[in-house]
DNA sequence: AGACTAATGTCAGTGACTGACATTAGTTAA
DNA sequence: TTAACTAATGTCAGTCACTGACATTAGTCT
């Protein structure tokens, strides 16, 4: 049925091998700290060697983020779910809402990110711009095309997609220093639903 | 008259090192590329050992930015300039602009680290993560306080500031695209404005 | 001149990441 | 089943950003 029956035994050991690299390496993140964890010891940990690590990520904080690579491709097909006929800023707050929804179906593994996001420069640089810029990037193309014009030219598109992701941003925040019970969601429609308000 | 007649002469040498590590570091990025340029190289062509490098900046694309870090004040500066009750979109607007005047008096320079901070990884990201977030946060500071709101509860300052930091890559992008000889001033003013037709 | 100390130099690391090459182990066709 | 093919992994040596510890140089101040 699932995906999972249909490869073969390869793709399958591929598969386990990254999913125990991310799995290792935000347990250790957790237990010891982002910079006190070596590569080296997660891939220990993976039993894997080092060299393996860097054939499935290609840095230290690509392996913390390995569970939302799917992510860009998500806020991708929500936002072309979206009915043509919708304004463009329903149609993002609807799409950005999907990502909210993600976070809280897994909010363990991402509280860990966050809190790690929040301390590490490093980490957070890496959020910044690769994470977000990626999903940014969709905002942008979706909405240039449902527009009708050329993002190059006409700075709407990026400027709305920049108000939503800080409106993520602050969701996130509120979340990350809340309790773990607190809907993600809700906090992201609030924070979303405040791109209507910033004219005074 | 000017600061530098008040400093000492230990000063004014720890000064003139930061500078030649600066315009070296420049130099050889521009004519090799960033990551074909080691610290080594740019400590030798600023005549002063690597580890002293490491003592006037965090990173080697610290260096590369290493003129911009009283933009930061300056942006503060400017947003305090504006009237208290300008509109806040206005104030921010204007500030910025103070930032694009500058980018445009120091036109060489700001394109090479541009061009850079397209191509090169590891430069987009600070200057995201690094640069352009402490912009951010002066503008969320400032609109917080004019809006007489919390920032971390209220999420209108810090959208505001994404859409604005939007607008001014989007201009920035136009101007490393196109001629030299363009207003930079003008393609900002374009783009923050935008910031009022997002809603359809 | 001499005490004080900020800036720099020297040196030996650590750790992320890479290229080259060898080895293991699914896969696929004969 | 076996042999050829090749994707994934292992091994190893190396580069380079960045750091701690300690020595040295050179302004500064009395």
């Amino acid at each position: 049925m699932g995906p999972t029956q249909e490869l073969g035994r390869r793709d399958r050991k591929k598969n386990d091998t990254r999913d125990r690299l991310i799995n290792e390496a935000a347990r250790l993140f957790e237990a010891n700290g982002f910079d006190e964890t070596t590569t080296a010891e997660i891939a220990d940990a993976a039993d894997v060697a080092q060299r393996t690590l860097f054939r499935h990520f290609p840095t230290k904080e690509a392996v913390l983020f390995g569970d939302m690579v799917d992510l860009r491709h998500e806020l991708h097909d929500a936002l072309a779910a979206r009915p043509d006929d919708e304004p463009v800023v329903e149609a993002v707050r609807q799409a950005v809402l999907a990502l909210a929804d993600d976070h809280m179906r897994h909010a363990q593994r991402r509280r860990v990110q966050f809190r790690l996001a929040a301390a590490v420069p490093s980490v957070s640089a890496y959020s910044r711009a690769v994470v977000q810029t990626g999903w940014e990037r969709e905002i942008i193309a979706a909405a240039a095309a449902r527009l009708g014009v050329d993002p190059i030219t006409d700075p709407r598109p990026e400027i709305l997609a920049g108000a939503a992701m800080s409106a993520l941003r602050v969701a996130t925040r509120q979340w990350t220093a809340g309790p773990a019970t607190a809907d993600f969601v809700d906090l992201a429609d609030q924070a979303l639903r405040a791109i209507a308000e910033i004219q005074r």
